[in-house]
DNA sequence: GCGACAG
DNA sequence: ATCTTGTCGC
């Protein structure tokens, strides 16, 4: 395991790979949707990467990938706990993969370089994060309705969006990864959003991830 | 120094 | 993250 001295400097170098456009970018026909679901009281886990048609929010395939973590869980350096693992199952899609949403966060990270971030410039794919509590940056409470949105903003820079996808529900906290802007996230992600808080991409494969887990062990 | 801290 | 079912409410 490596040190968090050299996990700094892991996500330093990374992070001058990054691209984030400031014009939108085309919506893929399908995204890809990870999460990983840990075994209680030990270090395997299992990453799911579920394929959703972006059209009908239809699962087109699941892949995913038992294993063993070997970094605990650090706020600010969640990458270097779960990428080797969501890798490995991003590996097995015999769908060519277009866009990654991941549980967690891009730029709205104490180092503008989160998971997502992470994912996306090793695997040089658009990503962005969508998670599911505050982590970094202030806002206001966006609008009631679904779709209503306001700033995240950390240091004096907009890292993010605070979006609700429902009518109602608590908001998520969306922010771009790499290869696509903001808005883009924001739009998409209200756009992957049915019946439920959680777009659908994520909460499929927090759904399949936990499957795969209890009946693996 | 103290508390807070994605999953 | 994880331990966990039914239940109240829109």
């Amino acid at each position: 395991m490596i040190s968090q001295d050299e996990a700094f400097r892991v996500q330093d170098e990374l992070r001058a790979r990054l691209v984030i456009p400031s014009e939108p970018v085309a919506v893929p026909p399908t995204v890809v949707g990870l999460d990983v679901t840990y075994e209680v009281g030990s270090d395997r886990a299992v990453a799911a990467a579920v394929v959703v048609d972006v059209a009908t929010l239809a699962v087109v395939e699941v892949a995913a990938f038992a294993g063993t973590t070997d970094f605990p869980y650090v706020p600010g350096l969640l990458a270097f706990r779960e990428v080797p693992l969501l890798t490995a199952a991003i590996e097995r899609l015999t769908t060519t993969p277009e866009l990654l949403v991941c549980d967690g966060y891009g730029l709205a990270h104490p180092r503008r370089f989160g998971l997502a971030s992470h994912l996306g410039t090793l695997l040089d794919l658009p990503s962005y994060g969508v998670a599911k509590t505050p982590y970094v940056g202030t806002f206001d409470p966006p609008g009631p309705g679904r779709g209503d949105s306001s700033d995240l903003i950390d240091s004096g820079a907009v890292v993010g969006r605070v979006v609700r996808t429902r009518e109602g529900v608590k908001p998520v906290f969306v922010s771009a990864g790499h290869r696509v802007g903001l808005a883009d996230c924001a739009a998409l992600t209200v756009r992957l959003s049915g019946r439920y808080r959680i777009p659908e991409p994520t909460r499929q494969a927090d759904i399949e991830s936990r499957r795969i887990l209890r009946e693996w062990q």
